[in-house]
DNA sequence: CTAATATATCCGTAAATCCGAATATACGAA
DNA sequence: TTCGTATATTCGGATTTACGGATATATTAG
């Protein structure tokens, strides 16, 4: 029912920030929100709206760990879903300045 | 100075008409806009706006010919934005039950 | 010139989206 | 239990985006 369609990915993806997540988790297994948080410098709460926004698309899945989320590209994305995001990923990086995956928190 | 970032594409291509839009053009090399009218049914203003987006995007390109208008991809499209459409084209049709491509008015 | 057709733009309104401070919740430690 | 840290959610307001009827522009035909 709540299936991802292109146009919802397309949408998660339209965002700088969500985008930028959505790299970051690309280039590493996995990422807790707190390096999310200070990689991305903006506040928290809007760190964790956008990563709802993204888990109720189910592009992404969390793990607790303790008092820590993990974060990660969902596993059973389709497909069309991953060559896109990998696709875009490298332009991504540029376009945002992304700075190289950063040393764990925990 | 107006490039065309991965942030700006997938806004582009996260709506539903914008996507069909795109969809039609990737499929048939070329399109004039009454034969995009009546494929979407939409009204002919709402056609327009969206398919003027897509210009500034510099998504797509516009040939007149006499009175019609006829829309193609960008042919100077980088290659990760017409892997990213072309990717995107099935399920998106799918997803939008876009009819065969229409036979051309003109 | 005028009329007709194809397309683009304008503009007011409605709806969606984004922001971030404040607040709530979940968990571990003591 | 209480405290502290990590994360999530709420909420009001600001900004952006979408809509579509009305209108403007461009082109061809007569």
């Amino acid at each position: 029912m709540n299936e991802l369609t292109a146009t919802k990915l397309c949408k998660c993806l339209g965002d700088d920030l969500r985008l930028s997540l959505v790299c970051l988790m690309d280039a590493q297994r996995e990422i807790c929100v707190c390096d999310l948080v200070d990689a991305l410098d903006a506040p928290q709460s809007t760190i964790s709206r956008h990563l709802a926004q993204l888990r109720q698309c189910e592009l992404v899945v969390a793990r607790r760990e303790g008092t820590w989320m993990h974060y990660r590209l969902n596993p059973e994305l389709p497909e069309w879903a991953l060559t896109v995001i990998e696709t875009l990923a490298e332009p991504a990086r540029a376009q945002l300045g992304l700075r190289a995956p950063a040393p764990a928190c925990c």
